[in-house]
DNA sequence: TGACTAAAAATTGTATACGATCTGAGATTG
DNA sequence: CAATCTCAGATCGTATACAATTTTTAGTCA
C-alpha cells in the first residue's frame, strides 16, 4: 500500500495544503483534496461532470460546502465551472497544454536551481527515496502511478527550493499537465522520463545549480515534444462508478 | 473622468474576467471585482477585515454570494480566509514582497519578449494611449493614479503576448505587488519608473524582442529595489467608511 | 420518420435559518 | 491592581428551502 506516499506528495501534504486552495482547514478542504486525487489520478475523465447533489451524497456534504470545493478547483485549474450548467473536470485544449509547458520550461529550471542551492541531506535522502520508487512503479510496469511519481518528483523540488510563491506556481503547472498528459500523452517509452530525473538527482547531489537548472529546462522540453497534439479523448465514465462510495 | 478605464485595465475588462477568477459571470464576479477594485487603490488596507453581512450589505447580496466572492479573491491573493475568523484583506509579508518580485524578474520578460514578436500597431497605439495616461498622472502628481496606470502597463503587455498561462500569472503577481507597495514603497522618485515603460515601449515599437526582455527585467528588478523591507503600514480604516454605499 | 414544441425533471443560483466558534466587556479573584 | 473567568453579542460554518435555468422527455404535426 504505497500509493498513500504517492498522493500525499502530489496533492501536498507538505507545504500547508490551505496554502494551495486558499481554503481554510475543513470539510471543503477535505472534498477538494479527494476530488484532486481522482482526477489526478485518471480516475475522473476530462470533461466529466460533477453534479453537485451527487458530490455531496458521496462525501456527505451539502452542496454548499461541496460548491466551495468545486470553486476552489476551479481556481487551480482542475475543474471548469460554466454558469448555470455546472462544474466539470477541465479539459485543457491544444493551446493551453502547449502554454503550460512553456511556463514550466521556463519556471521549474529556475525552481531547480534554487533547490540545488538550498537542498539538505535529509531533502536529498527524501528525493532519492522517491526517485527509486518510481523506478520501482516503472519496473512493475504501473505507468499511472509512474506518472503520479514523476509529478511528485517535480513537487517535492518545488518544495526543496522553499519559495511559495513559484511552488504554488509549479503545483497548479503540474496539476495540470496531469489532465494534458492524460488527453494528448503518445510516447511509449517513458524511460526517459526517469533518466532525466536521475541525471537531476545527481546535479542536486552534488549541488550544481547550473546543471540542475540546465537538466530540467531539457527535461521539460522534452516532455512537452511527448505530447500529441492532435486527437483528442472523450470522456464517458460516470462520477460515482469512478469514485465508489468511499472516495 | 479617466478613472474607469484604469481600473478597467488593472481589474481585467479585456481578456475575460472570469478567466482570472474561475468564477462565472453573475453577482459574485461583480463583488468580487468592485472588491478587488477598492483594494487595488488602496481604498481597503492591508488586514482590513471583511465581514460577510457587512459586504452583502453594502452590495446588496445574501452572504452566500460574498463568500463566493471571497472566495475567489482569496485565491487570487488578495484577501486571506481564516477558519472561523473570517476574511481579512491581505497584507503580504516582507518574504512575499521578495518572491513576488523574484518571480515577477522571472515572468515578465519573457511575457514582454512575447510581446515585442507579437505586437500589432493597433496594440502599440493603445500601449502608447496608456502610457500618455501614466505620464500625465505622474505631472499632475497624482500618484495614486499612477501606480495604477503602471500595474496596467504590465497587463495590457501581457495581453499583448496573448499567452493566457502568463497572463494570468502576471495579473496575479501584479494584483499583489499593489498592496506590497501600499505597505513596503519607500522610493520618492517614481520617474524612473515612467523611464522604463518609455524605453520598453521604443523596444516594443522596434519589435526589438531582446531590448523588450532585458529592459523589462532591469525595470522589475529596479522596482524590487524600491521596496523598503523593513516597516509595516498599520490598516485601521473601516469597511463601509472606505467603500461608501456604491463602492 | 424527423423535426419542432411544450411540459416535466433535474440541476444550479440565492436567500435564509440555526448551530458552532470566536471576541470582547464586565465580573471575579488572588 | 492585574490577571483570569464568564457570558452575551457578533460572526462564521453548514444545511435546507425555494426560485431560476437548463436538460430531458413526451407529444404533436408535417
Amino acid at each position: 500500500m504505497t500509493k498513500p506516499v504517492v498522493t500525499a506528495t502530489l496533492v501536498g501534504q507538505k507545504s500547508s495544503l490551505h496554502d494551495i486552495f486558499a481554503l481554510p482547514p475543513g470539510r471543503a478542504l477535505d472534498i477538494c483534496l479527494r476530488l484532486q486525487t481522482a482526477i489526478l489520478e485518471h480516475r475522473l475523465a476530462p470533461g466529466l461532470k460533477l453534479v453537485e447533489d451527487e458530490v455531496g451524497e458521496i462525501y456527505g456534504a451539502s452542496r454548499t460546502v461541496v460548491r466551495a470545493a468545486l470553486q476552489a478547483l476551479a481556481h487551480s485549474g482542475l475543474v471548469s465551472i460554466e454558469k448555470n450548467r455546472g462544474a466539470f473536470v477541465a479539459k485543457p485544449t491544444i493551446r493551453e497544454a502547449h502554454e503550460v509547458f512553456q511556463a514550466r520550461a521556463l519556471i521549474e529550471p529556475a525552481v531547480a536551481r534554487l533547490a540545488a542551492e538550498a537542498i539538505t541531506n535529509e531533502q536529498l535522502a527524501r528525493l532519492e527515496a522517491h526517485l527509486e520508487a518510481e523506478h520501482a512503479a516503472l519496473a512493475d510496469g504501473d505507468m499511472g502511478k509512474a506518472l503520479m511519481l514523476s509529478g511528485g518528483f517535480h513537487i517535492e523540488i518545488a518544495d526543496i527550493a522553499d519559495h511559495r510563491v513559484f511552488a504554488r506556481m509549479v503545483r497548479s503547472l503540474i496539476s495540470r499537465s496531469s489532465l494534458i498528459i492524460a488527453l494528448y500523452w503518445k510516447r511509449s517509452d517513458t524511460a526517459c522520463e526517469s533518466h532525466s530525473h536521475h541525471a537531476l538527482m545527481e546535479a542536486f547531489q552534488a549541488r550544481d545549480a547550473d546543471a540542475a537548472e540546465s537538466i530540467q529546462k531539457s527535461h521539460i522540453i522534452d516532455l512537452h515534444s511527448g505530447l500529441d497534439l492532435r486527437k483528442k479523448q472523450e470522456g464517458g465514465t460516470t462520477l460515482s462508478e469512478a469514485l465508489g462510495r468511499a472516495g
